[in-house]
DNA sequence: CTGAAAGCGCTTACAG
DNA sequence: CTGAAAGCGCTTACAG
């Protein structure tokens, strides 16, 4: 309930400076240059008055428009964790698009460098205000970094980091703690670990990274209790050869009654739960990664028990709003954004489908 | 990478209909009459030409101001819930101020309902453009709601709803949900649900129909195992009194090594923590709610095992967010927003807490 | 190094 | 029912 007091703006400065706005606006924007003594007296002012700007004045003002590039994988069907975060990266854009800013998205072929390399390089040739991209093919994201470092041009890198790089902005998953929140999670209703999988599904080999961190999570959990988990590999997509390589890895569970967990470490954990539905093996405990609509499917049906959802869409809104805060609002962001590691269960996803 | 088109503006409208921006100002704003021909005219042209409005530019010039009045419970140490919604509310307005938002906060005290009234009364007569209130007295509540809706404010109800109220805007969560949640989560470790308690604790007798949802949903997923949970009800805020009547209830938890699951239904689940601890019944499951600061000590400790968020700031700055939605960008707002049922263990609790 | 003036796209009295 | 003009607070050439 604060009595209104009217804004100071810059003409109230120039006066009280005895200069004209131009000036005002020269010191406040180091637009050119001005005489120590008038710029000084300025800053004073300014400070006394305690000037703020008026954001939407000044943007509709200068006509200057920023432009956001976007460069991630294309959503296919084998692939459609990627429409989450193009999707947050649309609804956070059209929030701030009245702020002159242009969103420019590229897309690249999962697994083509060549196709990587020449959206990249797209990009850079466009000179955008600022980049959101998924670095998945480290060497060329960290030549690119430096160039968009010459350029003074901020990047966003979104899912997936660069070991020891520092000049971005990263948003995502703390993924080695993702790992621990999954081994937990078979703790909690196992209570003994001495019979833990971990399962790698065809993960990528470009930006796995990601992968071998949650690895070494849940590893690190489990090995904390004195235990140590299986490792089963599997490299190949097509759903008979898994099955044929689960069942190699997964056979003698079949005899015994002994609750075991799994900890799949992608989103292809439908392959494993497929397989589970299948061997009738409904005391195996499941925990894998996002929520596709496959992996939707057997949560509901009790064959997967947790989800951990990287929380995508999320990733998408908050690189662009980073960007925005720190191109148009010349905030501070902070470099590394991780998002919670949410965890999703049969009677608590509806909650988290529809954002 | 789309072609830079000019923005098409009233003054376009205008030229084109062959009338002054006034008169398009008029029939795009409802700002008077204006001869149907023309009137027609211009609409059709503004779809031609796909108008839309620059609202920065709208904003700068109307110097119109909404004002917000927020109503929540005082928060102190019995209460730091409330701490939450108001920085989340603080938070939000933060980022939409310079569209002209004052934001004026009303906090009443928690078991007054004359406080309520009184604050209650003093936002009806400062007629606020928007409000977001705690309903925590239904009756008054229900009178106030009639009032604003005679005067056209949109009223959003924050944390808990008020049954059957439809011309209001709520932002909380579903509570029947929560407790089925709750209840999976234990019988996921237990399974086995013959020996469950819902403990309530001091809970409100105002603005309490959450807890008994939470109670209800639990209850279904329990009966759904033809199980039925023993209740134990403790009215005090006092811990000696409540430690007794912990005593009282579970004292026979102390020799059977049986593991049972524990439901809380509120905030003061880390009083039953405390009893777990002081009797070392490590293998009793506890469920609660909110991170409170004691809440977070024993869930860190492993006396409580899951804690659902309401995750009372989101619900403060959707509050806003959904106000402001409403009011300046004159966007569609559903009417209940149900926030998701996080699910927060030790594992995962770091990144839940600074938002 | 500095000022005067026009302009961003829309809104608001005012006059007719 | 309609138009002309001033103004919101800031920025941008331009002239000096």
């Amino acid at each position: 309930m604060a009595k209104r007091y009217a804004r100071v703006k810059i003409s109230d400065i120039a006066q009280k400076a005895g200069v004209s706005t131009g000036t005002v606006d020269r010191v406040i924007n180091g637009r050119g240059e001005v005489a120590p003594k008038t710029r000084q007296k300025i800053l004073d002012i300014i400070r006394e008055l305690n000037y703020e700007p008026h954001i939407l004045a000044s943007t509709l003002a200068s006509k200057k428009q920023i432009r956001i590039a976007s460069l991630l994988p294309e959503a296919d069907k084998n692939n459609s964790f990627w429409l989450m975060p193009d999707e947050g990266i649309q609804a956070a854009w059209e929030e701030i698009s009245h702020y002159g800013v242009i969103l420019e998205k590229h897309y690249f072929t999962y697994h083509e460098v060549d196709s990587f390399k020449e959206k990249l390089d797209a990009i850079i040739g466009s000179k955008p205000s600022g980049v959101i991209m998924a670095p998945l093919y480290s060497s060329l994201t960290q030549d690119a970094l430096e160039v968009f470092q010459s350029m003074n041009i901020p990047v966003v890198f979104i899912n997936s980091d660069i070991e020891n790089q520092q000049n971005r902005f990263f948003v995502g998953q703390d993924s080695r703690q993702s790992g621990i929140v999954a081994a937990q999670l078979l703790d909690f209703s196992l209570n003994d670990l001495s019979q833990t999988f971990i399962i790698h599904i065809f993960t990528d080999k470009i930006g796995n990274t990601h992968i071998k961190k949650r690895e070494m999570g849940f590893r690190e959990y489990v090995s904390g209790k004195g235990q140590n988990p299986l490792t089963i590999t599997i490299n190949t997509q097509n759903h008979q050869e898994i099955e044929a390589l689960l069942e190699q890895g997964l056979g003698m569970l079949e005899n015994t009654p002994r609750k075991t967990g799994i900890f799949v470490t992608n989103s292809r954990v439908y392959h494993v739960a497929a397989y589970l539905k299948k061997h009738n093996l409904n005391h195996i405990r499941l925990v894998g990664y996002d929520l596709l609509m496959e992996n939707q499917y057997y949560l509901k049906n009790d064959f997967i028990d947790f989800l951990i959802s990287q929380k995508p869409w999320e990733q998408g809104y908050k690189s662009v709003t980073g960007l925005f805060n720190n191109l148009v609002m010349k905030k501070q962001v902070p470099a590394t954004q991780y998002l919670p590691i949410d965890i999703i269960t049969k009677e608590n996803i509806d909650y988290y489908l529809n954002i």
